[in-house]
RNA sequence: GCCCGGGUGGCGGAAUCGGCAGACGCGGGGGAUUCAAAAUCCCUUUCCCUCCGGGGAGUGCGGGUUCAAGUCCCGCCCCGGGCACCA
């Protein structure tokens, strides 16, 4: 257009940008500058950086989505990127990798929609994905990248699933066991059957039984949330409080199935002592305790006639206080409990109407299968019937009645509870309801004027522990009970076994096929993997409320069944037809980075221990959002510590530290009626948001389609580059808070990488200019506070104010006469360089340097150029800012003080009144107090 | 209801151990440059008052500790997240 701009061909813009980016990125990928080396195996190498330190730094491993990437996406990866790359520049063999987690259902979904097949979809979504991420020169090694549906790594985790489908828990040594050490101990008569049982009496049959019985991935019948409209269960975690599947928000119902589970609660103990080893946040470290939710009480046995019912209790010591018993509608024992007629003179409510208790508890527990979660947890008025049947208080023989209801859980504890209005709020409620006694077994405060009192005191109306406080009174109830032979002590978890399977196509098939029996059997590790058949038609059926789960793998009529030779001849058996959970392949893909090649073992020992195995143990930084606070974080723990018992890792947990990033808010608008309108074509005219001439408001929310707020990086390369919107994301906050995006923000990222390059390369020739002189004293001293500075919120992970320090250095650059001395420009940009891998490079080269950037040494500052020779001294009164003296820094506190008193400020304000104290911080800060 | 976070200019944020509140950036205002514009560079920008010297207020609200509080303590309010009849 004109001759301003061809003067300036060297300015940087997204041009240039875009130029400089891909130089580098196909340099990068050819010369293989992110290999990180392995100590032995196809992954070591001559470089010599296996002697240095090594960090293993990883982000959360994404799921391919097909919608492509968005701004907010990349805002972790960004993040480890850059410490990955200082981590390099100090001296560290950083391994930083990429994969996807690749099986699940919104493949599914996509394929159900579209016809494709999800692994055509998958491929193609990976691919993108992949492209997406190496336009922002991320530095990872691509050797290690992997993907969850790759069958040469689902191989490996049906293997691992068999490490716990051959492994059981031994409670006594607290840690998990091969199957063939518990076969011994039963043989040896070390292990004690139950209900009278006999191991050498038992058939062969009851023997595999009992051994099933044990293991740590085990079948069975269980209540599982069973949702039609999926085709599949979910698990607890994957139904959303309103009793909806989180996915596709589709009504979830519960139904007894025959179900793929995994013994996670003997490790509860493990799982929750050893957060105090972990470097994670306070508020991750607690979802998880909460999730575990372990609470200490006892078992306490009530007599029905003949029966026992066992009860568990966090407040055993206020039994005396029992004034019925509740169980579970679906408790076993109902059946057995449940009189045969209503006794005389009860309340009428206590029957639900009904002219019998067989009537009425079959009336209330269908009534209650029929409630959703959902009504549950709208309406907890208390409902229940009576049995017809009393039991007697173990302390005291009173007789009481026990009631079905379901505000007692079957899954919790042991599905019974002795109910004491008096100390607890859910059990008065009830006794109110259904005009029951309460009486209480602590003395409330004079002042109590409440219901149920759950606080602390002297325990009353209990016989033996009148006048305890709670405490002990919990001990000696709890040594009588034990005594007595009436109940123990007891601990008990909200945490579940974990559901694992699923009726899906699109996930790792198990390693199991069934013998004539019907029991499960491991497929031989020899031959695996079990791969997934070429289904043709693989869709999920949506089935209604009654229907049963139906695999999509029960349709390849060929593969379902198969041919193996155990040793006893080659014999037909059924394949197991569920397929694994979406979680499977997220629990352990950390440990294929580290030997992603090795066809013999999921991860070599000697590769293993190399990079798991630090000062701490573990990864050294895990980077990803806070939605998985508790599921892939707990299986992820769970698998590790399984792995550890049997020798496989060698260290007790995978993560040593964890780092939750936040999330990028975009602006959303939405017009009259509510609906969300393209946030790009909003403009804002005095303060008001109008789109298509009329009036939008605004909200803020999570960036994506149904927002219509998303801003993809592609826009980004066309207006900025890369190193550009690395450098804003990086500088918007602080890593782990949500930050609203801001596009027109984005140019002051932009102008400071062009101002640094205005001050080392001509933008009229493109040559450097830097000139080799000795830069002067005050910026040289500015220079190595910023490189302190600098490595200071490095480590940190503070890259915003490490940028806000570049920049300030920057600017004082530019503020200079003369051209950039040499040895001021090759720290900027060795500064620059973990944030703005490009644009450094690219100087680096120019300023003559023939190796990359990735692997030069980060500025050490030089503490003695730090000290100042002169500083600047706020002087106050009363605590109040008054004036500021200049003096020398190696002043005395009594030469500040002089001079504090010199300055004339001070001095009107003080002439006539009385210096009642003086305080002087050294070199920082006088105070004087009139 | 319980458990975690958080509340600082017009906006994103800084202040790491109780020591100058507002670094750095966006946006705004002014200037230089330009035929003009863009770009660039410089100055300015918490609010209120001002006789232009300066003065006063100020980190969600109310108290407190301290020579000194965004930071510590007590009591509230608001926003975000997690859990929720778990005995």
């Amino acid at each position: 257009m004109d001759t301003g701009q061809a003067s300036y061909k060297f300015r940087y813009d997204a041009h240039l940008a875009d130029q400089i980016e891909l130089k580098w990125q196909s340099r990068w990928e050819e010369d293989g500058t992110y290999h990180a080396p392995n100590p032995s195996g196809a992954l070591a190498d001559s470089s010599g950086r296996i002697k240095l330190p090594k960090l293993f730094i990883m982000d959360m491993f994404p799921y391919p989505s097909g919608t492509g990437l968005h701004v907010g996406h990349p805002l972790g990866f960004i993040g480890t990127d850059v410490y990955a790359r200082y981590k390099r520049m100090t001296g560290h063999n950083v391994l930083h990798t990429m994969g996807y987690d690749a099986f699940g259902l919104p493949a599914e979904e996509h394929a159900r929609q579209t016809g494709q097949h999800p692994r055509e979809n998958t491929i193609a979504n990976i691919n993108n994905m992949q492209k997406q991420l190496k336009r922002l020169g991320l530095g990872h090694d691509p050797r290690r990248s992997i993907a969850t549906t790759d069958v040469d790594y689902y191989k490996w985790t049906q293997w691992i699933f068999l490490q716990l489908f051959n492994s059981w828990y031994d409670t006594k040594k607290n840690c998990a066991r091969p199957i063939s050490d518990l076969e011994s101990l039963l043989e040896e008569g070390s292990i004690i059957l139950e209900n009278g049982e006999t191991w050498s009496s038992s058939t062969d049959r009851r023997k595999k039984e009992i051994i099933n019985s044990y293991r740590l991935a085990y079948l069975a019948e269980a209540p599982v949330n069973w949702c039609p409209a999926l085709g599949t269960v979910l698990a607890n975690e994957e139904v959303t409080i309103d009793g909806r599947s989180e996915r596709g928000n589709h009504p979830v119902y519960r139904r007894p199935l025959k179900q793929w589970m995994m013994r996670i609660t003997s490790y509860a103990d493990r799982l929750l002592e050893d957060l105090e080893t972990l470097d994670w946040s306070d508020a991750i470290k607690t979802m998880q305790r909460n999730w575990i939710g372990r609470s200490e009480g006892a078992l306490i046995n009530f007599d029905a006639g003949s029966l026992k019912i066992p009860v568990f209790t966090t407040r055993p010591d206020t039994v005396f206080g029992a004034t019925y018993l509740v169980i579970a509608p679906e408790h076993p024992l109902v059946d057995e409990l449940v009189g045969s007629e209503w006794p005389n003179g009860i309340e009428i409510n206590w029957t639900g109407g009904f002219d019998d208790p067989q009537s009425a508890v079959q009336a209330y527990r269908l009534e209650s299968t029929q409630k959703s979660d959902l009504d549950r947890q709208e309406n907890k008025d208390k409902t229940g019937v009576f049995l017809g049947t009393y039991a007697k208080v173990p302390v005291d023989g009173r007789e009481i009645p026990i009631f079905i209801s379901d505000y007692v859980l079957m899954g919790y504890g042991t599905g019974a509870i002795m109910a004491v209005p008096g100390q607890d709020e859910r059990d008065w409620e009830f006794a109110e309801v259904f005009g029951l006694d309460i009486i209480r077994t602590v003395q409330p405060p004079i002042e109590w004027d409440g219901n149920a009192y759950t606080g602390d005191g002297p325990s009353i109306n209990s016989g033996f522990l009148d006048g305890l406080p709670i405490a002990d009174a919990k001990t000696t109830i709890i040594k009588w009970l034990e005594e007595n032979n009436r109940g123990s002590r007891q601990v008990s978890y909200k945490l579940r076994d974990w559901l694992f399977s699923r009726q899906r196509y699109w996930g790792e098939p198990f390693p199991i096929v069934y013998d004539t029996d019907g029991l499960p059997v491991a497929v031989p590790v020899n031959i695996l993997p079990v791969e997934l058949p070429e289904l043709i038609d693989w869709a999920p059926r949506s089935l209604d409320e009654n229907s049963d789960p139906e695999p999509p793998l029960g349709r390849a009529s060929d593969w379902s069944t198969t041919v193996i030779d155990f040793g006893d001849g080659a014999q037909e058996y059924v394949r197991e037809l569920n397929t694994m959970p979406q979680w499977a392949g997220s629990c352990w893909y950390y440990l294929r980075y580290l030997d992603p090649l090795n066809k013999e073992e999921f991860v070599s020992e000697e590769i293993e221990k190399y990079w798991m195995s630090g000062e701490t143990g573990g990864v050294d930084l895990y980077v990803g959002g806070v939605e998985h606070a508790v599921l892939h974080l707990l299986y992820s723990r769970f698998w590790h510590k399984v792995l550890y018992d049997l020798g496989f890792v060698s260290t007790p947990e995978p993560f040593q530290r964890l780092f939750n990033q936040g999330y990028i808010q975009a602006a959303a608008y939405q017009d009259e009626r509510g609906m969300y309108v393209e946030a790009t074509d909003v403009v804002e005219v005095d303060s008001k948001f109008i789109h298509n001439d009329e009036e939008v408001y605004r909200s803020f929310g999570k960036m994506g389609k149904s927002l219509k707020n998303s801003v993809t990086p592609d826009e980004m390369y066309v207006e900025y580059g890369a190193d550009t919107l690395r450098l804003y994301e990086m500088f918007m906050g602080p890593l782990d808070q949500d930050r609203p995006w801001e596009t027109k923000s984005v140019v002051g990222s932009l102008r400071l990488i062009q101002r640094v390059w205005r001050n080392l390369v001509d933008e009229m020739s493109g040559e450097i200019t830097v000139i080799d002189i000795i830069p002067d004293e005050s910026l040289n001293r500015l220079l190595h506070q910023t490189i302190k500075a600098v490595n200071d919120d490095m480590n940190d992970l503070r890259f915003n104010t490490a940028i806000a320090r570049i920049t300030e250095l920057n600017n004082e650059i530019t503020r200079l006469d003369s051209p950039t001395p040499k040895s001021v420009a090759e720290s900027l940009v060795l500064l620059l360089a973990p944030l703005t891998p490009h644009i450094a490079e690219e100087l680096w080269e120019k300023l003559g340097h023939n190796e990359s950037v990735v692997y030069a040494q980060f500025p050490v500052a030089n503490e003695t150029f730090l000290v100042e020779d002169m500083i600047e001294v706020p002087l106050q009164i009363n605590g109040k800012l008054k004036s500021k003296i200049y003096i020398a820094s190696s002043s005395s506190d009594e030469e500040l003080h002089e001079a504090a008193l010199a300055d004339e400020k001070i001095k009107s304000l003080i002439e006539d009144k009385e210096i009642r104290n003086v305080i002087v911080v050294s070199g920082k800060l006088i105070n004087f107090v009139i």
